[in-house]
Parts: C-alpha cells; structure tokens; sequence
DNA sequence: ATTATTGTATTAATTATATAGTACAAATAT
DNA sequence: ATATTTGTACTATATAATTAATACAATAAT
C-alpha cells in the first residue's frame, strides 16, 4: 500500500499527483498486481479533496488499462495482460519511438544522450 | 520557407502549432539559419487568426533563443548556437524523457523494452 | 521628418481545466 | 429484502489558458 500524499505548492493537479504516485508505486514493486486500491471516498478523506478527484486519477488509470473498477466492490491494480498482439506490440512501440525522437531531435538531442538519461531513469525506479 | 497549416481539430492550440512547425522546420532544414519568418501579420492573415497568436508563438521561440524578433525588421531564425546551460539541457532532457515514458508505460512498455527500439532506430540511421 | 512596417502591450472574451457538492446506480453483506 | 459500501453522473464554481480586438512603440524606408 501507498502513502499518499499531495502537494498543492507543486502546481501539478491533484488527480495527476495521484495518478503519478499509483504508476510509481507499480513501477517500484510496492503496488502488487490485483492489490485493492483505497475507495474513492477513504483517499479522498486522507488527502482532503472531493471524492470525484480520486475518481478521476482511478478513471484515467482504467482507461489505459492499468487499473480494474468494480462499482460495489473497489478498484484494483489490473490482473489482465495487456491485450496486444506481438505485432500490434511492435508496432505501437515504433510507432511512439519514431514520434518521440523526433521531438527529440528537434530540441537537439542526440538518440546516445536520450538512451542515457532513460538509463539514468531506470537506475532511480529500482 | 514553410507552409503553415493548422489544424483545429487536433485540440492542441495554434500558437503551439506554429511552434512545432518551425521547430520541426529547423531540425528537417527546411529552415535555414538567419531566415526571415513570416511577419506576424501576414502569417495570421495566411492562417486566419489574431496577429497576437503568432506573436505568441515567435515569443516563445525567442525566449528558447531560437528565434531572434526586432521590431521594425522582422523576425528570424537564431544565428547564434542555441545557448543552453547544462542544467537547462539536462532539465530539458529529463522532462521529455518522463513524459514519454508515462505514454510508454500506459502502453505497457518496460523502459529496457523502450531502449532496444531507441537502439534498433540508431543502428538503422547509420 | 514623415510614413509604412514591424513587433509589443493591454484588455476583454471565450474556452478549457480542476475541484467540489450532491444525487444516483451497482454490487456486496447481512 | 434491505442496508451498506462501492464507483458513477450531473451540476456548479473558480481558475487558468487561449484567442482576439485594438492601441502603442521601435525600426526602416522614403
């Protein structure tokens, strides 16, 4: 289970604040596949804002499959495996690379440097 | 030069438009160094919006210091290498680093995964 | 010097975003 | 069956972002 906790001097949204700490925390191990979540309204409760902002962050996180709501019974980190074949997986991965490097290129990055801080990224999850 | 185009469907603003395109503009060449953008005027009467909307766009440019505006002449691409402190670039880098991987994440990507793509795309440039 | 051309500044109106208040609907437990 | 617990839907409000209308200021051309 996460402690959760929000900032309003960072000026990033409430919802998003709880939406980083749920990926962060499957990121990091300390959320384990098909773990219940708090219910909208306990976690609204300890962090003090309206029930409809943590159902926003657990709304945008089912979306993209990540969580699973049951209306009665709570929400849960989803079991599911991501339903993609493995050329639907190849290409959706191209696909977001080919965009991504171009934004990159156009800020002057080079493809070595990005590989580098996303290995420097990857070093600070675990 | 570049023909501008907008889009208003896409929801993502026109000032920002006309920014990704002559970011985009420079990074393909299709912009050379110390040439002369479109007036505001005559690019917002092209693109059928406010003058201020582009003033918007060159603005922010030139306070990335990629453009260069003087009153009176016009404005145009920077000669001057783009001036970054190292903590600017690094800023920079990490910031679309994060935001690709929360889009690579929700598609169920792990960052090794990412990085063997990022790597594939480098071998297949040169 | 004067005029035309360029970007800038100020203000207003519109639209989008974020959060909250409250009522509803579905699932579960008893 | 009924009460409780859960997420959902609808509405309102405040704030921020976007675009526009219009006047201003600096530069260049004549």
């Amino acid at each position: 289970m996460i402690n959760f906790v929000l900032d309003p001097k960072t000026g990033t949204p409430f919802y998003r604040q709880i939406i980083d700490q749920i990926r962060f925390g499957i990121a990091s191990g300390k959320l384990e596949i098909g773990e219940q979540l708090p219910t909208v309204r306990s976690l609204a409760v300890e962090l003090k804002v309206n029930l409809n902002t943590v159902a926003k962050a657990y709304k945008e996180l089912e979306i993209q499959n990540i969580l699973d709501t049951h209306q009665g019974s709570g929400t849960f980190i989803n079991k599911n495996e991501i339903i993609l074949t493995e050329k639907e997986k190849q290409a959706k991965i191209q696909d977001i690379c080919r965009e991504f490097m171009t934004i990159a290129f156009s800020y002057g990055f080079t493809i070595d440097e990005i590989i580098h801080e996303l290995q420097n990224h990857n070093q600070h999850e675990n």
